[in-house]
DNA sequence: AGCCAGGGTCTGC
DNA sequence: GCAGACCATGGC
């Protein structure tokens, strides 16, 4: 990778990286696309304006200590996804759905966001779980700058009851979320001990939480402590699962299941001819 | 207007 | 163990 900085600003060519398709792929929900086409968000406390043409990324008024401490790992820059596309590829759906998907990149995220954010996920679309969660960081995080706020702590959520959520509509999750920040602030649900458990046991941990079963574990575990095998199972992925594989999941690409899962997810969604309408609604 | 959403819990067989 | 009602809210 190249690294160069002009100015306040820090740019790097990266392989495999196509932020509209990392940000739009519903890993993530607080990264927003400017009108002139940059991108915006806030991640890890920090606020960060980015933009890309062809291999190149730029990062707005940021300094190379920055980009080595925080953004080469979020963005997980020291992996390499081509060869982990080629291996998925000698599957031949996975092959069309890595070409369709090729930019996406499974972001770092920190755990507690994904874990109260999957929780918000559940039984709600996309533009939703976007503005509850930022109801939620305006009304909860730090402010950072002018328009920005940081995603509330665990131990700032696990002080409220769930009648002082009510602001955020998210209704039934209200009571999710703050047993969710208690676990996590008194360490019932420990988050370091999460990272060096076997994932059976993790999941398990993870699932003791009111209003985390199977998926929401699956998308924390993925987003939230980069296990690559972790495979949510939602209702798109059912039916990918129906059409593409009825004899089941390929096995040699279940160590890589999610990043799998990831492409498949973004490429019947967004691509029209992928599977057929009839499946689309059901 | 009505169906649906990156599901989970609770109840009843 | 498994099907089915129910859950708050609003995007489309």
């Amino acid at each position: 990778m190249k690294i160069r900085i002009s100015g306040n600003n820090l740019y790097i060519t990266a392989k495999d990286f196509d932020p509209q398709q990392t940000f739009d792929c519903g890993q993530c929900f607080r990264w927003t696309k400017l009108e002139d086409n940059r991108f915006h968000g806030v991640a890890l406390g920090r606020e960060l304006t980015l933009g890309s043409d062809q291999d190149e990324v730029v990062f707005y008024n940021t300094s190379a200590e920055d980009f080595e401490n925080i953004w080469r790992d979020y963005f997980d820059f020291d992996t390499d996804y081509s060869q982990i596309k080629a291996l998925l590829s000698k599957d031949e759906v996975l092959n069309k759905a890595c070409r369709y998907a090729h930019g996406i990149r499974i972001l770092k995220q920190d755990p507690w966001e994904a874990i109260c954010s999957f929780i918000i996920s559940q039984n709600n679309n996309i533009p939703r779980i976007r503005s509850i969660v930022e109801r939620l960081c305006e009304q909860f995080g730090e402010q950072i700058s002018e328009t920005a706020y940081s995603f509330p702590t665990a131990d700032t959520i696990a002080k409220l009851s769930p009648d002082d959520l009510s602001e955020l509509r998210a209704g039934f999750r209200n009571k999710y979320i703050i047993d969710a920040a208690q676990k996590i602030a008194s360490g019932k649900v420990d988050i370091e001990a999460i990272r060096s458990m076997p994932i059976e046991q993790a999941d398990e941990l993870l699932q003791s939480i009111r209003g985390v079963g199977p998926k929401v574990a699956a998308c924390v575990l993925l987003f939230g402590f980069h296990k690559t095998e972790a495979f949510p199972i939602d209702v798109w992925m059912k039916r990918a699962l129906e059409y593409f594989y009825k004899d089941g999941f390929p096995d040699f690409a279940k160590p890589y299941g999610g990043i799998a899962q990831q492409y498949i997810f973004h490429y019947i969604r967004t691509c029209e001819t992928a599977i057929p309408d009839e499946y689309r609604k059901k």
